[in-house]
DNA sequence: GAAATTCCGTTGAAATTTCAACAGAAGAGG
DNA sequence: CCTCTTCTGTTGAAATTTCAACGGAATTTC
C-alpha cells in the first residue's frame, strides 16, 4: 500500500492525519486494495453499502441505468476521491447505483463501521475521520446542487452551456478537456447523443464554443 | 423555546442527546428562533452560509431560479428537518439557493461554527452532533440520488410516475397527498405546468392514476 | 358574500428532442 | 498496413415539450 500514500494523503478522509500514522491506521481499519479493468463494475446496484471506497489510480463513474436502458452518469471519480461513502455512512441497505471503472483502476475499500464505531481503542483518529467525512459529505451535497443546476435546465444547449461554464470555472480557464466522450457527455447531461452532437455543431457554427473531441474552448463572456 | 422541544427532539442534529440537556445546549450554541410569513425568504441565494436551520413549525422549499425565470424546487422541508447544513458544514462562501417559507413558519438558526469548532469546553455534545450531522448529510445525499432518479427521466410521464412511486413507498400506501400544487409539482419535476396537467389528465383517463387536487391514488402494480 | 386573485385543465401552434439509420473518422488489434 | 470495432456528425420523421392564451373553478380578501 505504501506506493499509494501520495494519493491517500490527498484524500479528504485522512485530512489532518500524519502520513507516518497512515500505515497503522489502514491496518486498524482493515483497508483492502482491489484492481479493476476498464468497464468492470466496482459495485453493482444492490450491493451492500458497508464499504466506502477511495480511488487510488485510474477513474470510475457513478451510473444509474433505468429499466428502459436509459443511462445517466451521476459523476466521475478520480484518484484520491471518496465514493460510496454516502451510502455507507447513512447505513443504507444497499447501493442504488452502479460504480464502473472507466479505465483500469485500483481502489481501496474500508468498512465504514470501522470508522464510525469500532476500533476506538487502538487508534485515536476516529473523531478526525468522522469530522472529515462530515465535510466531504457536505461538499458532495453541494456538488449535487451544482449538478442539478445543469440537468435542471430545460434545453440541451442550456445544459451544455451550464456544464461548460462550471468546468471553465473549475479549471480557471476558458479552455479545457472534459472526461467524457460524446455518449458519456450526453448521459451526464441527460440528453440524446445525436441531439447533443447537433447542438454542439450549431454552437460551434455560431461561434459560442470551439470543440475538438473532448477539448472545449468557451468564447469570451461565457 | 421550550414549546418547540417536541420538534427539536425529533431533529437529527440532537439524536442521542437527552431532552433535559437541550436547553443549556441551545444556549451554548447561541440558537435563535425566527418567524416568517408565507412566501417570505428565510435565506436568499448569496447569503452567507454560516448558519444551519431547523424548521420548528410550518414548511419551506429549497428553490433555484435561473436567469430566465425557470424555477426548480429542489426539496421541501418540514418541522424537525435540518436545512442549509450542507453549505454551513462545507464552509461554503454563500448559499446557492433560495429558501422560501411555503407557509407561515418558524425556524431555529444555529451558527455551524459553534457546532464544529468552538464551545467544546462547556458542553460535551459536539462529537455527538458532528456524528449526527455526518449521518444527516449522508442521508441527504441519498435523497439527492432519489431526486435525480426522478428528474433524470426523459419524459413528463416517467418523471411523474417515478415521483408518485417514491411517494407511495414513503407513505407505504398507494394513496397519499403531495405537498405541491400543480405549478410547484411541475417545478419539482422540472417540466412545464400545462404539459404536466395534460399528462395527468391522460394518465387518469388511462386508469393509471386517480387524482383530485394534491391527492393521488396509484393503480395496482405501480 | 361579493370581488379579486390565484389555480388549473385545455388547446393548437411552434420549437425541441428523440429515434433510427447511415457513413465517414478514428482507434484498436493483429 | 489492413481489418474490425467504436465513435461521431448528420438527417429526416415522429413524438414530446414548450409557449401563449383562455375560461372556468377554487380560494382569498375584505
Amino acid at each position: 500500500m505504501q506506493k499509494y500514500f501520495d494519493v491517500l494523503k490527498k484524500c479528504a478522509l485522512f485530512h489532518g492525519i500524519e502520513e507516518n500514522n497512515l500505515s497503522s491506521l489502514l491496518t486498524c481499519l482493515g483497508a483492502r486494495v482491489l484492481n479493476f479493468d476498464k468497464k468492470e463494475a466496482i459495485f453493482y446496484e444492490g450491493d451492500p453499502a458497508k464499504h466506502l471506497g477511495i480511488v487510488l489510480s485510474g477513474s470510475a463513474q457513478i451510473i444509474t441505468d433505468d429499466y428502459l436502458g436509459n443511462r445517466s452518469i451521476v459523476s466521475t471519480i478520480e484518484p484520491s476521491d471518496l465514493f460510496a461513502e454516502s451510502f455507507a455512512c447513512a447505513e443504507a441497505e444497499s447501493i442504488p447505483v452502479d460504480i464502473i471503472a472507466s479505465s483500469k483502476c485500483s481502489v481501496m475499500l474500508i468498512d465504514c463501521g470501522h470508522i464510525m464505531y469500532t476500533c476506538s481503542n487502538t487508534c485515536a483518529f476516529h473523531q478526525q475521520m468522522i469530522f472529515n467525512l462530515m465535510k466531504d459529505l457536505a461538499q458532495k451535497n453541494i456538488r449535487f446542487h451544482q449538478k442539478a443546476e445543469i440537468t435542471g435546465k430545460r434545453s440541451t444547449r442550456e445544459k451544455l452551456l451550464a456544464y461548460l461554464s462550471q468546468e471553465a470555472k473549475k479549471n480557471k480557464a476558458r479552455e479545457f478537456d472534459i472526461p467524457f466522450n460524446r455518449q458519456e457527455l450526453a448521459d451526464y447531461l441527460e440528453v440524446e447523443r445525436s441531439g447533443l452532437s447537433a447542438e454542439i455543431s450549431r454552437m460551434v457554427k455560431e461561434g459560442i464554443i470551439e470543440n475538438r473531441k473532448n477539448h472545449f474552448v468557451l468564447a469570451d463572456g461565457r
